[in-house]
DNA sequence: TGTACATCAGTGAACGCGCGTTCACTGATGTAC
DNA sequence: TGTACATCAGTGAACGCGCGTTCACTGATGTAC
């Protein structure tokens, strides 16, 4: 026994960090809660404290500030999100490239929708007197990480520049510089700046929908969203040149002709 | 001089309404100039009448509440982005539809960039707490109606559904009810879907590059993001069958073949 | 087994600040007789 | 021309509330001898 007398006190410490690992959960628990209804600028380390019925000092040994509250709000909310369009996109066959498109769309609307102030704290407008501090970058990376992913694969599936419609300007090209040098070569690019805008088109879709501004515009109906944002992610598809499982990616069929008369 | 002595109360009166509207205008400026530093929900009507120099009770004179001074802000800034978007569109050749496309999305960019708060505001994170009231709505659709204005005449001009490269599934037909009874029904489902897809995408590419989304993915140099942004207003006119003026907007040609090898 | 000590999570009062809104009032201006 | 009255923009004090953060402290728990 002499075993457990010597891992004792470690068993107490590690007791302790449990407690304090959970309580420190609750806090971000309540303050996400709390985004919800005073979003993230009426967010208050006071109120949360209030909830967990602890005094407003005791909230400090725990977290040091409102803005590292918020800070780690931010992080975990870029990691839910960014895990959440990992997996899903990795559950998919690795052939079916429309399918995985599909897949990590999907798992950034069903998120967000889930998640509306947590995607709102990210995506939405930045709390003012707040700037966000280096630890929030990678995980801001991870969602656009799995969108530049199938776009390298698009192009690896492809024989060099097969849909070159048109190549980009050059002022363009060197804009895309910095994603360039994250996708690396071997994207042309054309397709790099279709795939951005299509990333760009999502995240402007989920937010006209988290934010309101479909009303009026497409239905409300149970269905409806479900059946634009799905209609949406097929034609982002099509764009980057990918089109659903049954269909060969490689041959796009040319324009329809006109309904004969 | 029995004129003068007549109108003399009304002219008063309109002296005194004239100071009235101009210190409300004041009010109105100094509250956009605090939206920039503390946010919608750090707008504060004390803060105002501080750096008007007035008493805070003053300010009740001319604005009956909080909430009914952001309901004027939001107006005024829908208001201002729409007849931005209506007199640069309206500036174009009717005829040139790639032309006004492109104006109406520099006309939405340039407001946004050249007042972000305010764009923040009406496209951004909802205020917590705060319902639109109905006053809203007429002015927040005059973008749309600018945009949907070209997609019907891209439908005229154009025999029937020209581009069908797949028509739209009927749940998504459905769904698109509203802006079908905003639109009328000369414009083909395919086209009024795409439409909506190239608003989504012209809004949140503006939110990104705004919000700092773009930050490590798109250049900071001086032209990249004029650069970024007119290429894809190019790309959203190309997918919306229009392309700028020189080429015959009808005949799009298909996908051009696999380059010999 | 018993006592003195260390650790440490949590308390509660306080500082100094800000807010929206109300209300009785002042004081300048113009009006009516 | 002179006086009593009405109008009305603006004041300043007050109500009741909330906030982030600090700091001296309590009191329970475990440790060492």
């Amino acid at each position: 026994m002499s075993q457990t007398e010597r891992d004792r006190p470690s068993v107490l410490r590690a007791a302790r960090e449990r407690t304090r690992a959970e309580i420190t959960r609750e806090i971000l628990d309540a303050a996400r809660r709390h985004l919800a209804t005073d979003g993230a600028s009426g967010l208050s380390l006071r109120a949360i404290a209030r909830e967990l019925g602890m005094s407003s000092s005791a909230v400090y040994g725990y977290v040091a500030s409102r803005d590292e509250l918020l800070t780690r709000l931010i992080v975990a909310a870029y990691d839910a999100l960014g895990s959440a369009a990992e997996t899903q996109e990795a559950a998919v066959d690795r052939e079916d490239l429309a399918g995985r498109w599909a897949a990590a769309c999907g798992a950034v609307q069903g998120w967000a929708l889930a998640n509306p102030n947590e995607y709102a704290l990210i995506y939405g407008t930045p709390v003012p007197g707040y700037t966000a501090p280096a630890a929030t970058i990678a995980p801001a990376a991870r969602v656009s990480s799995v969108l530049l992913g199938i776009l390298r694969d698009i192009a690896a599936g492809r024989p060099a520049p097969a849909t070159a419609e048109d190549d980009v300007p050059p002022d363009d090209r060197e804009a895309l510089a910095p994603a360039r040098s994250i996708v690396g070569p071997e994207v042309p690019d054309t397709l790099l700046h279709q795939g951005l805008m299509a990333w760009a088109a999502l995240f402007g879709t989920v937010s006209f929908e988290l934010f309101g501004q479909l009303h009026g515009i497409v239905g409300e109906q149970p269905g409806d969203r479900e059946a634009y944002f799905a209609e949406s992610v097929r034609r982002w598809a099509a764009q980057l040149g990918i089109t659903p499982a049954g269909t060969a990616p490689a041959a796009r069929k040319p324009a329809r002709p006109l309904e004969p008369a």
